[in-house]
RNA sequence: GAGCCCAUAGCUCAGUCGGUUAGAGCGCCAGGUUGUGGCCCUGGAGGCCGUGGGUUCAAUUCCCAUUGGGCUCCCCA
């Protein structure tokens, strides 16, 4: 163990074989549901300039204030991204996709990066998927990245969630809001957190998902943005609520759901599980009506989710759903001496022609260790080849199941094989 | 940034009240079957007992430090 000289960096990890099915599956079905909702993949850089995702994201956030991984080169100022709305946002912007038309309906799946300390659901390295309606001002397109969202859950199976959905309005009443919120927890001061209460006078939102204990019972009869929204704002949430129920997709109204990145405007929701320990979002998302023109754009709505794939994995752990098995080759074969080494090296093109899976021993080893890795492998028929089955052109064919044996001819392999 | 816990074979873990060559199960390799997997039997490889220092005649064991890992707070995915 302590041979090992290199090892990856502290919160990045190696997804390895055996645990790696689980991950293609979900990106399957990922890819499968965007497909379902005609939304289009869009990758972008893993490294973005700093000023945009401090712009993007928000000064004041954790995420720019203390999670960033970033290296300066000459005058470049890199950043690995710590989250995907604001890249796309650049795209759409660099690119003048609004000159496309339309709405720009965009997913992604990648890793992100944030230097925070690991634990339970927290790597430095993650990753996740999102998708973001760009262009769209109406409730339905809020539904849709909800519906998106949950759709993947419910067909991976992870059903005991909860969708927490709250407005927080547009910038002018949030800051009355903001302004009722220090009226309210002021005299209180004395009684807060420390965490609270720093936070009085930078952002009181965030107050409200303190999960401090002496906090609670303050937080109890704190105003509720809901009161603070313009009655355009009441509107659309009341829509999209509305909307919800008709697709019958269940959620909780929370009123003190607050996002920690200063683009939301309008709907906020996220997804919990109960089987993640600490960290409970399985993903979360909102409105970000005026992200666009911060970075340059044009005036642009927008709405969106982003899901963590590692939180989803430990919900699958916990719950025993396994997505995908490691599957054999369809056919092993098991070679004596080089010659039928190579006639066996020399067919496999062909049955992969066919679409068989096919793979053989490399190193020109005993009989009963090659059929030990054939089985190891799980694979579904070993084709033995020896000196007598090249001079016969006749090969023993082993069903690794049934432990059954028949002598086919060489031309016979590829029928023999796809037909059971 | 703060707190708690852990560190022995590839993996999961015993163990030494401080005392010669450090163990098990699984896994790996080989033999039993000179051409046949899974079950069984036999054998083998594989550990500076995380690292550095201290106490001691003697440390994998006790003490200190350090590194790595895990969990929690904060916050998020």
């Amino acid at each position: 163990m302590s041979k090992t000289a290199y090892t990856t960096h502290h919160g990045m990890t190696d997804l390895l074989p055996g645990e790696i099915e689980q991950w293609q599956a979900l990106e399957a079905i990922i890819h499968e549901t965007a497909r379902l909702f005609h939304f289009q993949e869009i990758r972008t850089p893993v490294l973005e300039q700093t000023e945009l995702i401090a712009r993007g994201v928000g000064q004041l956030t954790d995420i720019v204030s203390k999670e960033m991984f970033t290296f300066d080169r000459g005058e470049d100022h890199y950043v690995l991204r710590p989250e995907g709305t604001a890249p796309v946002a650049r795209a759409y912007v660099q690119h003048h996709l609004a000159q496309r038309g339309g709405t720009q309906r965009l997913y992604y799946i990648g890793p992100f990066f944030r230097a925070e300390r690991p634990q339970k659901g927290r790597q430095r390295q993650f990753h996740q998927f999102g998708a973001e309606l760009v262009g769209a001002r109406g409730s339905i397109a809020d539904v849709e990245i909800i519906a998106f969202m949950t759709r993947i859950y419910r067909q991976i199976g992870i059903t005991n969630t909860t969708l927490k959905l709250n407005s927080v309005g547009e910038p002018e009443s949030r800051e009355a809001y903001r302004k009722a919120l220090r009226d309210y927890f002021k005299p209180l001061a004395g009684q807060l957190s420390e965490v609270s209460r720093n936070r009085l006078d930078t952002n009181p939102m965030r107050i409200l998902d303190s999960k401090e204990e002496q906090d609670q019972p303050l937080k109890a009869g704190a105003p509720v943005i809901t009161d603070f929204l313009s009655a355009a704002s009441r509107k659309h949430f009341e829509s999209v609520r509305d909307l919800l129920d008709k697709l019958r997709i269940p959620y909780d109204v929370d009123p003190f759901l607050v996002r920690g990145l200063d683009y939301y405007t309008e709907t906020a929701f996220e997804l919990t599980s109960p089987d993640l320990g600490s960290q409970d979002a399985l993903g979360g998302g909102g409105r970000y009506d005026l992200l666009i023109e911060e970075v340059g754009g044009p005036p642009t709505p927008a709405v969106g989710f982003a899901c963590g794939i590692e939180r989803l994995m430990i919900a699958c752990e916990a719950l025993g759903l396994k997505l995908a098995d490691p599957s054999g080759p369809d056919i092993y074969f098991v070679t004596r001496g080089e010659e039928a080494a190579r006639w066996a090296l020399e067919k496999m093109p062909d049955l992969r022609n066919s679409g068989l899976v096919c793979t053989m021993d490399y190193s020109g080893r005993s009989l009963k260790a090659q059929m030990k890795d054939a089985n190891r492998q799980q694979a579904r028929f070993a084709v033995i080849i020896g000196e007598q089955e090249l001079n016969d052109n006749m090969f023993t064919l082993r069903d690794m199941e049934k432990s059954e044996e028949s002598l086919i001819s060489g031309s016979e392999i590829t029928e023999r094989v796809l037909s059971s």
